[in-house]
DNA sequence: TGGGCCGATCAATCATAGCA
DNA sequence: CTGCTATGATTGATCGGCCC
């Protein structure tokens, strides 16, 4: 149960090649959109699925498969953020959290200023 | 360009500074466990409860200050000066140590 | 033995807060 | 008001561990 700190060597150990490696991919809105869409249909994927999305997105099926991976951690968390803090928010015993965006406390503004 | 974005997928961005005692009450971890900045679970909930944040803000915090504090640590010096030995669990080095007035106060 | 997943973390970046 | 720095949050990707 205990986390390591410094233990991987390096994260980043590739200064020794002079290769822009594995840099930060910027998806774009459409990937994501896409992305989230499967992903409210499965949260899983299975092999088939996977290759059939990194080709249509042009991504790579690790990416594909990194990214529901990240969706999913997320989405715990926010399940389990969305529910603790409201702990006065209802009654303290059932839990029907469907699949996402139900948080009673989330003063979220809606600002629609869209364009420029 | 269009990747304007923001808005909509990330329009939560309205954060706001911790608390003055939040922001003391990391420090204090931080600082007295230089060597091992990694609060485990149950370190963090308590963190979090008395500095009145959540587990993933405090998570958050630790992230952003290791990462931060390895790529400029002449920039805390003096923070890690005022927090360093009010715990001191571990007096390992980190870089420029050598000055040790501890034993100040205790509560 | 190899692949996927989880939990934690890293590292770069975004957007805002705060101060001179 | 302007410019710059401090800081909280987000996220693609990595690392070690576990399971099958």
């Amino acid at each position: 149960v205990k986390r390591n700190p410094p233990k991987t060597a390096k994260v980043s150990e590739y200064g020794l090649l002079g290769q822009p490696n594995a840099i930060r991919t910027n998806f774009t809105t459409k990937q994501l959109t896409e992305l989230e869409k499967e992903f409210h249909f499965n949260k899983y994927l299975t092999r088939a699925r996977r290759v059939e999305i990194a080709a249509t997105l042009e991504l790579n099926e690790t990416q594909v498969k990194i990214w529901f991976q990240n969706r999913r951690m997320k989405q715990k968390k926010r399940e389990k953020e969305g529910l603790a803090p409201a702990a006065a928010c209802r009654s303290a015993k059932d839990a029907s959290e469907a699949s996402d965006q139900s948080n009673c406390t989330s003063p979220e503004a809606s600002p629609s200023s869209v364009s420029s | 360009v269009m990747i304007l974005r923001s808005r909509f997928l990330d329009a939560r961005r309205k954060r706001r500074n911790f608390s003055k005692q939040a922001t003391e009450v990391l420090n204090e971890y931080f600082y007295s466990h230089l060597s091992n900045p990694y609060p485990s679970e149950e370190a963090k909930e308590e963190l979090a409860k008395k500095g009145g944040i959540t587990v993933s803000q405090v998570s958050n915090w630790f992230g952003n200050k290791r990462i931060r504090y390895k790529k400029n640590m002449g920039k805390f010096q003096e923070e890690a000066n005022i927090y360093a030995a009010k715990t001191a669990v571990d007096a390992t080095n980190v870089v420029a140590q050598g000055n040790q007035a501890n034993s100040p106060s205790t509560p």
